[in-house]
DNA sequence: AACTCCTCCCAAATCGATTTGGGAGAAAAA
DNA sequence: TTTTTCTCCCAAATCGATTTGGGAGGAGTT
């Protein structure tokens, strides 16, 4: 009997359809990927016996000899506390529905890695033809063990302190910090708290240096702190505390990371500061956390699934040897009012 | 000069490292594999050899030999309407989330497909070693596709009516319905309607059977009503208003499909009706739409992360040659009860 | 007739690993 | 000493496609 390995009939190979169809390898070969020089009569006549046989080719050996795999990866370097949260949903997996779809529409599949400690070695593992890294810290390892295996790499929003840029979709940051300020402000803010993670992030860095330069315009003072993101939500509310131990009369805290700014509400809450009337609130991803926060988080539509396309049109072009770093501008982030910086 | 095709420096091969280490190739792939019969100090040198000069292996070509892909696919059945919404998360991305971290950590890549239309062409194009899909319908063509390819296909839900069992993470839709039922008798309701989609999906059928059971041993009407699952929440409005006119009397709704529910919900306060004073709303999968709807909706904690794991690794044993169909129990649904179905 | 062009097709090389089926030589058994 | 039995290793086949580098034969030119 059949061993262990029998596996069901052999699938057809491309030797099959050309002995069926009277010819060779090759010209089975250039018939069904309109190739080559092929009569006409003798390519239609492949194509039906290959359809007739149910050929389909063996796409591991397509892929060996080619070199193209079809297929790219979603990266974040976000931790999961904060990239994924209590309900593993979040910004990467916005992203991620998004760019699987657009993925697919230009025939390739999106492989989806989740942000782990152990990914590290298994991202050896991973044949991909490209992959896109969701806000890259600076010298992310990530990025450059997949550009040392010759992966090319796009990002969604810049990679800080870059040597070799990676081309990116640019996130405008800047334009997030300056928005949200500029709503505090205009809600009667003067006392503007900045908590941001302490990785080298792109967002991290402009909107930092956005407030700087805010902060010295107009004579406020420059509140800034930071936490560790893998701490989540408990980070946010721990940093919160110490911003009030120092700074009792702020009356505005902005805190791009979500879970941040979650955690900040409630330790606002728990020191007896009302939200907003006492302290207002802002943060940036428009989530699943900041809608359900109470009260509900005023923040930014950032467009993701635009940036998904874009990101998958951009690393596509990439892929195809357009050599320049290249950088694609993002609709503009918009400014979502809710309970948490505005009274009803 | 090279030509447009330079790749940059040739990659090493195996070859590269035989010649460096004094040893042929079948040395150096059992040397790295720990495979056949080498001596340990060779097998040593072999591997300092390799690691020293940076070699790794081509996947491709590894992947052709020995035929596997190392990934899987996560696919959903569910029109995006209702798999996705318009924020584009939901049940899939949640399953797709705890999905690919569990498959990571066994050396798999997961690859996200999306529902689309043209999905059906571009599935071809996919090279992976198993399927998970998510609450296939009868006859799925999806299945039927994938195992056609001899591709090993498990499903999260049972697939109603197939006639070759995939092996299942079971759902346990028969309590859920149940659980639902039972709290909204327990809320008072007496006249209770069932809105399901139009699909064999299991957890239609199994709701919907149990549903018939009940209203017989209780002696309650039985309102049954179906839609589209791809119109969605204004779908689930529009069946709705249909119950309403036929049943004016209703005092309940169970609504299995958040979309459904909450469109029902919609139309209810449309119509004039108190949510849930007047009629209470049910539904199952508690994800965003559910938690932002008003009144938030009473769902079903299905425990999605558990059962993607599990999903996993059903899948891998159906790979590697577990002949036996399986059934996998999951934890059993918890109860979630929000203001659409008990007054504060 | 001899030569050049085309058009259409094919045999063999190639991608880079794993696996098969021994072979050489040392140690153990006869 | 011869035979058997190990241990350790290798050459070549294999996976199934694409690509290279012509070859055969007919049509058109000198």
């Amino acid at each position: 009997m059949n061993s262990a390995k029998y596996r069901g009939p052999r699938r057809l190979t491309i030797a099959d359809v050309a002995e069926a169809a009277g010819v060779s390898r090759t010209t089975v070969s250039h018939a069904l990927n309109d190739r080559g020089q092929v009569d006409p009569q003798t390519r239609a006549r492949v194509k039906e016996v290959a359809h007739q046989l149910g050929y389909s080719p063996n796409l591991k050996a397509q892929r060996l000899r080619t070199g193209r795999t079809h297929s790219i990866a979603l990266l974040s370097s976000m931790p999961f506390a904060v990239a994924g949260g209590p309900s593993r949903l979040g910004f990467m997996m916005e992203v991620a529905a998004s760019a699987a779809e657009a993925a697919l529409k230009q025939g390739m599949a999106l492989v989806l890695v989740p942000p782990l400690a152990e990914a590290k070695g298994l991202l050896d593992e991973l044949d991909v033809d490209g992959a896109i890294i969701i806000e890259p810290v600076a010298q992310d390892p990530q990025v450059t063990q997949l550009q040392r295996r010759g992966i090319k790499v796009v990002s969604i929003g810049r990679q800080p302190e870059a040597e070799f840029a990676v081309p990116y979709v640019d996130m405008q940051a800047d334009i997030t910090g300056h928005m949200l300020r500029e709503h505090l402000a205009a809600q009667g803010a003067r006392q503007i708290a900045l908590l941001i993670g302490q990785q080298r992030r792109h967002s991290y860095v402009d909107v930092e240096q956005a407030y700087r330069d805010f902060t010295r315009r107009h004579g406020m003072p420059c509140l800034i702190t930071k936490a560790e993101e893998t701490g989540g939500e408990e980070a946010g509310a721990e940093a919160c505390r110490r911003l009030l131990a120092e700074y009792p009369e702020l009356d505005a805290i902005c805190a791009p990371v979500d879970a941040f700014a979650v955690g900040v509400v409630q330790a606002l809450q728990q020191a007896g500061r009302r939200v907003p009337e006492d302290v207002r609130v802002v943060t940036r991803y428009d989530g699943l956390r900041a809608q359900k926060c109470q009260p509900p988080l005023t923040a930014v539509n950032l467009h993701l699934a635009e940036v998904a396309g874009q990101a998958i049109n951009l690393l596509l072009d990439h892929i195809k040897g357009n050599e320049a770093p290249a950088i694609i501008q993002c609709p503009p982030p918009e400014l979502i009012v809710r309970g948490s910086s505005a009274p009803d």
